[in-house]
DNA sequence: AATGAATGAGGCTTCATTCAT
DNA sequence: AATGAATGAAGCCTCATTCAT
């Protein structure tokens, strides 16, 4: 379990284990809390963390704005867990992927195709991440989201830097650089990306592996160096 | 004079017509205007649009709240001269690349380029744009952001299309998303770019501009389809 | 019975008349109504009637909130009991020693004494009576405790007068104001009194029976008049 | 100036000195918010601090209930303004009366006049501090009362004990606790003292100076022991 | 060009209480 | 006897904006 998983779970006040799952209910304490968090990211994606009023999100759910609380201490407990949520998911499926042992143009490459992967069922965690994670950061509390950012980024660097030494990939880039690149092209593309389109998911991937190895020139490379 | 620009000027109904009136003057009331907006930026990039107060805003600049409102009609015309500045300035710039007359991959390369260089002297700018675009773009009066987006896009995409008519770009990516995931990893580094560190921004675009047309992979192109 | 015991069997409309049901039962329920009175009394002490909150008093039960609405109607069911235990037992103290048939100085005497006494038999309840009696009169239900404060006035008015009337009491004080200053004095001791200290409760009241009856001054009585 | 003015005048954060007094106009802003502090002090002494809404105060001086936030930071600003005045004042007059130079028991007599001369002017902080004391004390920014306190005790401590040392107060009783009794009769009498009954505040502290010096008894002292 | 007082709408949160289970 | 979800009223506070001076 990573930092943010840990985190997390000590954080949730609420987070009871499905107390008398009562027969026949369709929902325990937790699975209401869950539809709740789901039905927030959102509202959050579409408007903005500030901009969502508490109100709007119980009117959603169908209860009163007071009611919220007896789910979630504050406006920011429910962020909060919007975020983990995708975070812990991201860096499970990212380990996984490093400890199948393959080359490492191979798991960047999977690496990639995870990134893209998330777009679709975290779009809202995603999108509010993209936006509002200038204004969160400001707060104690999500001081946790830069460590997972950090843990992400060793991740990645560590596998280009592999690249680099197997001789897959070219010498003369910035690994660190090179991961922000690909990092923010693919959470960005929750900006625009739309289901249904042309391409799902999976092709944007492929796409943009493409591009990403072998460029978009024709030809020879001109520009190599290592 | 763009779109943008246009709308600029008609939207700042107040003190539009007061602007030359006393130019050439040291104390000019649209330097005085200008220097508020720059304060202003600098504060909505830092904190955001929404949780940038006008009176934080008037107390950078010395005065109190009520008195910002002699010179602008409200908190949101003060984005908008924000914003619009930034585009003005960019469609300029693209422009001028477009019409020097180059090739489609120099003029890639030069667009490139400028949306780099842009990233220092519009640095609030673009990140008040990233981080606020999604709330902003709700209101009518925000609609010409998204015609200079437009505009901007048509530009970039009938430049890749005419590379690939030209062979010199690969026929096998679709340009439109091509354009989107270029420009995101342009705007998207004003997050991480700080001035001073290994690279300034014109070596981050050689850098980019690298791998963006060769790719990271050494050897022959693996995937090369057109 | 005084007036104060029997508006409180009948201020606890929901479960008075469950009272007596199980006596003598170890775990009967007015045990653990009382337990639960304790409980809040401390709590409303320590922080205030208005500043503690249901909850709290709930989760120190190690219940939840809504679950203490089995015991009491409300909250102010909750300090109504707090008060008027104290307040009958005060009353029945003061009746027994007026029943004694000693001289004046004696009874009042032993009436510092009791109040002295109760200090910490019920110190909860007499600094919730210090602390929440201005906001508490507000509200008809409690009227009762002005009714009760009145009926202890006239058994020590009686008393001061009859002490004048014998000659072994200056006949140039107020007797009102004279009750008035040695009851705040008394009862608001509550607040700084610990037990443990120097002094214990008989030692105070000592101390001060020696203070009120013959003063501070050294020497023979300088304003002495009657 | 003690720590309580020193505090205070620290505290208050738009406290301006009376800028440009408008010709004709009847108050400056700092009578304005003196004004707003006493019409508040009057609700906090008959509702308590907590039962009191900010509306309330704001209603009964003819604004909106935000509006009291351009004076003020918070409901405990303004409680706070109102207590540390009183205390100010209070120090000060002590202050002077040791500074007289008088024998112990004159100094003391004078300590008692003043007490209770403050009963009429500090009203209502006079009544705010013995109610809400229990409250206000729970948060750090009210830490200065208890310093003030302090310093307040010293005053009478020492007083006491030179009067003892002087021969002129009896030698056995407890000097912090007489202290805490007289003080305590005093303040306590705000919550029955009416202006305009048959004792006016002097009288009362005549009538209190006797009592104390002289004792309620009428012959010869019969615990004298010092 | 600026002040300073005020508005008014709205935001987040608290909390005593209810009620079905 | 207790739970847990929800209510609904109210509370403190924020803030863009207005306006008389």
């Amino acid at each position: 379990m990573g930092s943010v998983t840990t985190r997390k779970s000590s954080g949730s006040t609420t987070a009871a284990p499905a107390k008398r799952q009562r027969a026949g209910s369709s929902g325990s304490a937790s699975e209401r809390r869950d539809h709740l968090v789901k039905l927030a990211a959102e509202i959050f994606a579409r408007k903005g963390f500030q901009a969502t009023t508490v109100r709007e999100i119980a009117t959603e759910a169908g209860i009163l704005s007071g009611s919220l609380y007896h789910h979630f201490d504050s406006k920011e407990t429910i962020v909060d867990e919007v975020l983990s949520t995708f975070l812990d998911d991201l860096i499970a499926r990212y380990r996984a992927a490093l400890e199948s042992g393959s080359d490492p143009r191979t798991v960047l490459s999977e690496m990639v195709r995870i990134g893209f992967g998330t777009l679709e069922p975290h779009r809202a965690a995603i999108t509010v991440m993209q936006n509002d994670w200038n204004y969160l950061r400001q707060f104690e509390r999500f001081n946790y989201l830069v460590k997972a950012e950090d843990e992400v980024e060793q991740m990645w660097v560590a596998q280009i830097k592999a690249g680099q030494a197997a001789g897959q990939l070219r010498a003369d880039v910035d690994p660190k650089l090179t991961y922000r690149m690909i990092r923010d092209t693919i959470w960005v593309a929750v900006r625009w990306f739309r289901p249904g389109g042309r391409l799902n998911t999976t092709g944007l991937a492929e796409h943009y592996i493409t591009v990403l190895f072998d460029g978009l020139a024709t030809g020879e490379r001109t520009t190599q160096k290592g």
